[in-house]
DNA sequence: TCAGTTAGGGTACTTGCCGTACCGTAATGG
DNA sequence: CCATTACGGTACGGCAAGTACCCTAACTGA
């Protein structure tokens, strides 16, 4: 026996099925955002039904980040040797990665873990330490070629320039920004803040 | 004839009943949150039904952003002729009300307007211009006293520390940030941005 | 003053989705 | 080969958004 889609009546179990259910709820992700994430359609889409959910996963917000995170991409750190094009590769990605229909998964479900430490641990590897690591690389490159100060090797300040683009997602809606904006982050704001540093310590 | 609460039998019209559903919905909105705000709540709170609601806003979100509207406070600028103290006041002002629970309404309602730059307009007043006008007013006090370069006097840079801030909230589920980054924010990126600048051009 | 119009009130309903419960049965492991 | 486990099917209960009607109070202007 198989059923429409040719799946066989086999049954599955274990690992087996809970990749079934994780494609399943990638996919509706993908297609329809969060928003569209319904227990029942990742359950037909799976070919089971939500008990084998609800199994793995204690509701709808906990499974939506278990999806999320297989469609999630890595940054690739540039080394273009110049910080500029550095830091500018790095805000392109992140432009292009925010104004995806996966930039809007990732604030839905950030909203929705809303406050919810644990939750928003499982996420922050892609949107809190993850982040952190290239813009360190890129500016510790910079800080051994002399164009930045050492003392900007400080994860604030290193990631300061792809926070400041977040924001334009945040409080604009911009679909995406435009790379005007990405470049007066760079030289207005990140620039001069990596390189003019230690001028006047008490003023 | 006068209900439960007392209220009179007289029919309210118009801008009355406007009031009295959208003194509920804030209502609601401070004691439950923007995920309590249910229409149903806050038709039986204003003592009418949801017909008077629809009538006026296409919706919940809507509703919500209206309601929202008047609950938000103002920002004091403050003039104590430290550009440091100036900005540590503005940012524990910022750092309160985004730690209150009207903060967490306000992060609810940016997440569910979601892209939609109409609504995000209403509410960019509260959290976009509205947050600008303070810290280029108290900067441009710091650039008068000679305490920042004039070229600090641009709107991303002005706002840069309340954004690093903001970020906090929405990538840490912090309840609150602690004293030590709002000084952090102010020490290691603020004050070297907006005095740093104009060092080397071309690097 | 008195129709005629507008806008509230009351209520019921449809739809959608989360989360739970129950039961029969296939798969698995000893 | 049987006991146990886990999946499949299905049916609910609950809640909230949004819609549809109908009745009636409040306003409007001739």
């Amino acid at each position: 026996m198989t059923d429409s889609a040719g799946r066989p009546a086999r049954r599955r179990r274990g690992a087996a099925l809970e990749e079934a259910i994780l494609s399943a709820a990638a996919a509706e992700l993908t297609e329809s955002g969060y928003a569209g994430l319904t227990m029942d359609r990742v359950a037909a889409r799976a070919g089971t039904n939500k008990n084998a959910i609800y199994r793995r996963w204690p509701g709808r917000l906990a499974l939506g980040i278990a999806a999320y995170r297989r469609l999630a991409t890595t940054v690739q750190p540039p080394d273009t040797g110049s910080l500029r094009e550095d830091a500018l590769e790095l805000l392109r990605q992140a432009n292009r990665t925010w104004s995806s229909p996966l930039g809007a998964v990732l604030r839905d479900l950030l909203a929705a873990a809303g406050g919810t430490a644990e939750l928003l641990g499982q996420l922050q590897d892609q949107s809190g330490d993850a982040v952190a690591a290239p813009w360190l690389l890129v500016l510790g490159r910079a800080v051994a070629r002399g164009e930045a100060a050492p003392e900007a090797l400080h994860p604030r300040v290193a990631t300061s320039a792809v926070v400041l683009l977040r924001n334009e997602f945040v409080v604009r809606g911009a679909p995406t920004a435009p790379d005007d904006v990405l470049v007066d982050i760079v030289d207005e704001v990140y620039l001069p803040l990596v390189r003019g540093r230690g001028l006047a310590p008490d003023v």
